[in-house]
DNA sequence: CGGTTTGTTCGGTATTGACCGAATGAACCG
DNA sequence: CGGTTCATTCGGTCAATACCGAACAAACCG
């Protein structure tokens, strides 16, 4: 197996296990190392040998949840896939969301554990709210030092 | 529904989202607000009405990959499960190795894209690289800062 | 308009996984 | 040892999903 292949392939299986569809995965994977950047369906599909349809419905998937994006060119009648600009600090983002969703549950669960609960039972979910509400209202100043370095980087290359 | 109830289906669908089946969210949400905090194969069957077999085998899942444990108790026979003490913290940690899985596709990804690559698929691989160092790398000092932070909250309140 | 190129949808198959009840096994007690 | 109480494993069923090829639809070109 190529590199590339294999590239393709762990990476199909590294997004099945983040809950994403294989052949989700092999697309995004291949969107990231191919030339040119720009893909067509048909270079897809001959670039991981699957059925048109497949790639079709798992491109436009990729596509809704934002991760690429669909590009035309003028005179050309075909569709361009490409990864999407800037997705991966979105992909931060979402993950950001993620911390507040388990701070929702752990103040949930606060409200429904019983007046006589054990003092360890309490204890877990205050660790639990405590991790996640820290989490929450740290991240973003992190995020935004990200930003700002990444933009340095960008103008000491060019 | 009864909101202890809906609390325990919510889990079990929020776990299905990160990819744990639901009997497993089940049981942890349960575990997160039951009393007492320990509970047996039956107390757990009971609760969540499901075959003991089956909570048998995802209740085993959580202890092997180390979200709950397993405790007994003398003169007792039954086996007790809880939530294991700490188990925020490390699911702290599991989220920054998989920023380091990030960042080594990203590596891979920047030996494998071709020399005339154009410079957006570049970039591309580069914030990715970008992001998943810088969080590789500042993760371990904000988890700290927690943990200090942590320890200082629970002195306050003994 | 008829033919071609492109993308999407649809029906079917095969695989996977959740879940169950019944059988099995293992520890304990009299 | 025989019976009881636990937990685990096993075989089967049902539902969900990945993937395919073929049919369809829509845009374009002569």
């Amino acid at each position: 197996m190529e590199p590339q292949e294999k590239f393709v392939e762990d990476f199909g299986l590294f997004f099945e296990a983040q809950n994403l569809n294989r052949t989700a995965g092999r697309i995004f994977g291949w969107l990231l190392i191919c030339t040119p950047a720009e893909q067509t369906l048909d270079d897809l599909t001959d670039a991981l040998q699957m059925a048109k349809s497949t790639v079709s419905t798992s491109a436009r998937f990729l596509d809704e949840v934002g991760m690429v994006e669909r590009v035309s060119k003028p005179g050309i009648r075909k569709d361009f896939y490409r990864i999407r600009p800037g997705f991966w600090e979105q992909a931060l983002k979402g993950a950001m969301s993620q911390f507040a969703g388990f701070k929702q549950f752990a103040e949930r669960g606060m409200d429904l554990v019983a007046d006589d609960a054990a003092p360890e039972q309490v204890r877990v979910l205050k660790e639990m709210h405590s991790v996640y509400s820290f989490f929450s209202r740290e991240f973003p100043a992190l995020l935004e030092q990200w930003e700002r370095e990444h933009r340095e980087a960008l103008n000491d290359e060019s």
